[in-house]
DNA sequence: AAAAAATAGTTGTATAATACAATCATATAC
DNA sequence: GTATATGATTGTATTATACAACTATTTTTT
């Protein structure tokens, strides 16, 4: 039962990632890339951070997060407020529109999700809502 | 609730994919590619089939498949078994190498699953697995 | 105070996994 | 026999990431 379990878990999660991966089945939705979005979606609960705590946050390097940043910042989602006491250092804050952009992504992935789970019992999407969680905490 | 768990299963899904293809967290394991790894599986468990059939099944572009059994090949892994009906075609099957190494490879995903699992009770590995196989069915 | 070392962030380059387009050889339809 | 379709491969591009190199600024050491 015990290495069953983990076999199924092993098998299923190499599936599921390669279908979240898959372009053809991850295709962007509005202008938010898949990528950035945690970030934008950090920012905006969390408020404003620099560069590097995002890429600490998110154990990505420093070079990844400045991209998405500059790209979001291109796009006017969020902009740069000067660290007063750094010369070298700024935090990014989430604009108006990069708040209204990253709910309208939201909702597109919600109306998704929920389409497909439609057909669950509430019981066990709050159970796999949970385990996700609990799966994503023993990340290192 | 409703709304609440697909709001928390949207954020760990996005969390999830993040984490397990990031180079970072995701370093090849042996001479296995994590993309070519479902591949070896497939025929190993089913058996031996044509680029176009594995293709279909995996929802990825012939290319990609292409591309993936000429890597295995080039290693050793696999080998092609020209169609007698078909002078364009053949199938790919899996050699002994190819059939050890998969094990190998697998084992060291199992290890390491063990190890995020190890405070888990039985019972939720069970249900993460079946619930994960459940959310893969409803990819179409 | 000046020099050396460290650091925040950016840019260059490379990697991995994928898709669309183009191509070639073979098979099928007319 | 000719035209069309098809199985697979190769060319090229995209996306998300990391390592390396770099610049400007800050901190530490002398």
């Amino acid at each position: 039962m015990f290495e069953e379990s983990l076999e199924m878990i092993e098998l299923e999660l190499s599936i599921l990632i390669r279908r979240s991966t898959s372009i053809s089945s991850n295709r962007k939705i509005g202008n938010l890339d898949r990528a950035a979005y945690l970030l934008l979606r950090r920012i905006a609960s969390k408020g404003a951070a620099g560069v590097k705590v995002l890429a600490g946050e998110f154990k990505l390097d420093v070079s990844t997060i400045s991209r998405q940043a500059a790209a979001l910042e291109q796009k006017g989602y969020l902009y740069r407020i000067p660290d007063p006491l750094d010369g070298r250092a700024y935090t990014l804050q989430i604009t108006e529109l990069g708040t209204m952009e990253l709910n309208e992504f939201k909702q597109a992935r919600l109306v998704k999700i929920k389409e497909m789970l439609k057909d669950w019992p509430d019981e066990e999407r709050k159970v796999f809502g949970q385990l996700l969680k609990k799966f994503n905490q023993t990340f290192i």
